[in-house]
DNA sequence: CCTAGGCCCAGCAAT
DNA sequence: TGGGCCTAGG
């Protein structure tokens, strides 16, 4: 196999194949080429059969990829390795093993807006004084406990995280995670916590895996929480030849758990771990590292490194502070515009941002230049509530336990089943340990004419699954749509979106169509899994205009042009991570995103931003920005665009911040009137007319480069007799 | 007892 | 922008 495309170190990373080894490296530095490459290495060179890897991956693309890779290669039906994200391959582990420890084999998976909602049902239930905290937020605090079950009981967990309420918390997440049981349902989390029961509880099944794993490589390593750890763990606790690689300064998902421990502990964790620096930087130019560089440098608690780039020079990072946000999504519009005209392709620029709402005045003004694009993330295809209901109904077909997901459709389409009803079933289903399926069945016993106002749904479920017989998940969905009633729902919807919802299930049909013709062996049971494991970014395609998505989603791709919007204070770094004292994090995030770029950095923000409400808030420049030495960007700001939001704030209302703001992001040099900018045409007492095609530093050290007549100059602003032309 | 429409409030990131 | 809560009407 040649590896002659790789570096030295690279190589030495690909074949070290025994034992614990540690690839710490920074930002495209080539990890995740290794680690493929170490896999198709294992497969190709030493003889190792695909069946005894395991490889994770943090997106199932990534894994998809992976497998197309291998593929290639050997003769071996790669839709059966074990190469997959940590939660895919949880869920398929477990659709074997999780009756080992008292659930069944086909249990459906809850997301997030399932989970939600059964959290909230169980807090009605108790009396627990939690007023204040909504289902949301304890769903966060439930999955913070179960993320952090490697370190210990929930009890203890909780205490950590609210000491106040940890009692009630405590007794709410036990009723939740009953509930879950009862419902032969999982959350998220749960995929995790129930496979380490499977290898903690069952030496059988124990045994199975980590003989069988030979090789277990991990990608992303920094993000891992303290569960995917044990998992790791484990399952190389019998080969030990555990391949991890991470750059600790990327890790950007604590707040979901992930713990950067398990990546700086790697060697004292793992005995005789060999840990492998990778040092070179393949995607950017080093203009671009040394802004990063410069950002991740003020960051607490880090392992140095030393990256560099053979790509000496390049394109400054161009920043762009705008008076509004519609200013700054207008720039970005323009820049697009201009960068495709001199001969980029729209699919190699991304725009990024902190958080989703941000994305909206960027399409509106990317439409408004009739740029084409994609906006990743967000609300994703199979959580829009068309799909979520549909795929309800074909939940139940699957698991009639899933009450979760029959409170969901009991009363869609409409079928007269209003609250009072809905809370009448609940309570003598919990009374008499029944699912709410089976409850309906029995609803004379506990409402006057119960059993006439629970047979037309009752009904339907039943004529489904008597349909649903024997037939493809195309087939069924579409039975689904027509008997539940939703088709005639939307039909008889006037709402405009009526229409693109009935296109929406189209596509779910699509959809499973194609999984049936891709799978091994299609059940009813995978696709749901599936489905519920699929996110956004497994379907970023070559194809589709401009990436639009946020920071965090951007980890591990790179494009070549990257703009960063949104460099404000409250904004980027968020507001709570400064009051809650989680700055690095957010460094860290800017440090994921500046990286993303090979060749183009802008970093644009607005002085400006509309609240919700329709107020609006100003705000100072990110700090992050100022962390950047300011000779090594190019600053496009205009002095003009600042003016303006003085005019629009003496006719709106005063804003507080304004002026510290201003004084902020404004270049001091500029603060004089008649200022430069980039393509503005200036006279020189000796050179004549000419126009400025950049401008470098800030205060009395900027200078310009000048195109007069007689070629280009460099001028410094502040000593240059200069006048404004235009 | 159900439904629809109006009002008020909230604001991060995602498997 | 939308989701949750409240109210009036059916
Ligand atoms: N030896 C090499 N020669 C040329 N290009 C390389 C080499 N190694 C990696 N690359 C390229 O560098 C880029 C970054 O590689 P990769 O995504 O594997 O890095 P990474 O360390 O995983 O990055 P990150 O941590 O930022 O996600 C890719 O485009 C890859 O093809």
């Amino acid at each position: 196999m040649n590896l002659q495309h790789l570096s030295d170190v690279q190589r030495r990373a690909v074949t070290l194949v025994d034992g614990p080894v540690l690839v710490l490296a920074g930002a495209g530095s080539g990890k995740t080429s290794v680690l493929t490459n170490r896999v198709a290495y294992l497969i190709n060179e030493k003889n190792v059969s695909p069946y005894h890897i395991l490889a994770i991956t943090f997106t199932n693309k990534a894994a998809n990829e992976m497998k197309e890779r291998i593929a290639a290669l050997v003769d071996y039906d790669v839709s059966r390795m074990a190469i997959a994200t940590f939660h895919s391959i949880c869920a398929r582990f477990l659709r074997h093993d999780a009756e080992l420890i008292g659930y069944m084999n086909n249990f459906t998976i809850y997301d997030t807006d399932d989970s939600t909602a059964l959290i909230k049902k169980v807090m009605q239930n108790y009396d627990h004084g939690l007023g204040q905290l909504t289902p949301k937020y304890v769903r966060h605090v439930i999955s913070m406990v179960k993320n952090s079950s490697g370190y210990g009981e929930p009890e203890e967990v909780l205490k950590d995280i609210s000491e106040d309420f940890s009692e009630p918390l405590t007794q709410i997440y036990r009723a939740y995670n009953e509930a879950l049981h009862r419902e032969n349902a999982m959350d998220f989390d749960d995929l995790l916590l129930n496979m380490l029961r499977v290898l903690q509880e069952n030496q059988e099944a124990r045994e199975y895996y980590t003989e069988r794993f030979q090789y277990v490589l991990v990608d992303e390593y920094q993000d891992t929480n303290s569960v995917q750890y044990e998992l790791v763990k484990l399952f190389s606790e019998k080969h030990k030849n555990l391949f991890v690689v991470g750059d600790d300064d990327q890790s950007i998902y604590a707040w979901r758990g992930a713990d950067v421990r398990n990546i700086l502990n790697f060697e004292k964790d793992f005995k005789n771990a060999q840990v492998i620096k990778l040092e070179q930087n393949y995607r950017s130019h080093q203009r671009i590292l040394d802004a990063a560089n410069a950002v991740i440098r003020m960051a607490d608690a880090r392992k140095e490194k030393n990256p560099w780039s053979a790509k000496t020079d390049g394109p400054k990072p161009k920043v762009y502070t705008a008076y509004s946000e519609y200013a700054e999504g207008e720039f970005i519009a323009k820049e697009i515009s201009g960068l495709v005209r001199g001969g980029k392709k729209y699919e190699e620029i991304a725009v990024l941002y902190r958080t989703h709402t941000q994305s909206r005045v960027l399409e509106e003004k990317l439409r408004m230049y009739g740029i084409p694009y994609r906006v990743y993330g967000g609300m994703s295809f199979y959580a829009r509530k068309e799909i979520k209901d549909i795929v309800a109904y074909l939940t139940l077909l699957e698991n009639p336990m899933a009450d979760t997901a029959f409170l969901r459709i009991i009363n869609t389409p409409k079928r007269g089943i209003g609250n009072v009803t809905v809370n009448r079933l609940t309570e003598y289903a919990e009374a008499n340990r029944l699912s709410l399926m089976e409850a309906a069945a029995g609803a004379d016993s506990f409402m006057k004419g119960g059993t006439a106002k629970f047979s037309p749904l009752l009904e339907v479920l039943r004529g489904i699954e008597t349909a649903a017989e024997g037939k493809s998940i195309g087939e069924m969905i579409e039975i689904v749509f027509e008997r539940s009633g939703y088709h005639a729902m939307l039909l008889s919807d006037d709402d405009i979106t009526a229409e693109a919802k009935i296109e929406n299930v189209q596509e779910l049909i699509n959809s499973a169509r194609v999984y049936e013709a891709q799978a091994e062996e299609p059940t009813l049971e995978e696709f749901l899994s599936t489905v519920s494991l699929i996110t956004d970014m497994d379907t970023v395609e070559e194809e589709g205009g401009v990436t639009l998505m946020t920071l965090h989603s951007s980890k591990g791709l790179e494009f070549d042009t990257v703009f960063m919007a949104g460099m404000e204070e409250n904004l980027f770094p968020s507001k709570r991570s400064v009051e809650e004292g989680k700055l690095d994090e957010e460094r860290r995030l800017c440090y994921v995103g500046m990286t993303r770029a090979k060749n183009l950095l802008y970093l644009t923000g607005s002085a400006t931003r509309t609240m919700y409400s329709g107020g609006s808030s100003s705000n100072a420049p990110s700090r992050f920005l100022r962390d950047i030495p300011p000779e090594a960007v190019e600053n496009l700001s205009v002095r003009k665009d600042v003016k303006q939001i003085g005019h629009r704030e003496e006719t709106t209302k005063p804003r507080i911040n304004f002026f510290q703001a201003k004084a902020e992001f404004v270049p001091k040099a500029t603060a004089d009137p008649g200022s430069f900018r980039v393509g503005g045409v200036v006279e020189h007492g000796k050179f004549g007319k000419g126009t400025i095609l950049a401008i470098d530093g800030q205060g009395d050290q900027r200078v310009a480069r000048i195109a007069f007549a007689g070629g280009e100059k460099k001028l410094f602003l502040s000593f240059a007799p200069l006048t404004v032309i235009e």
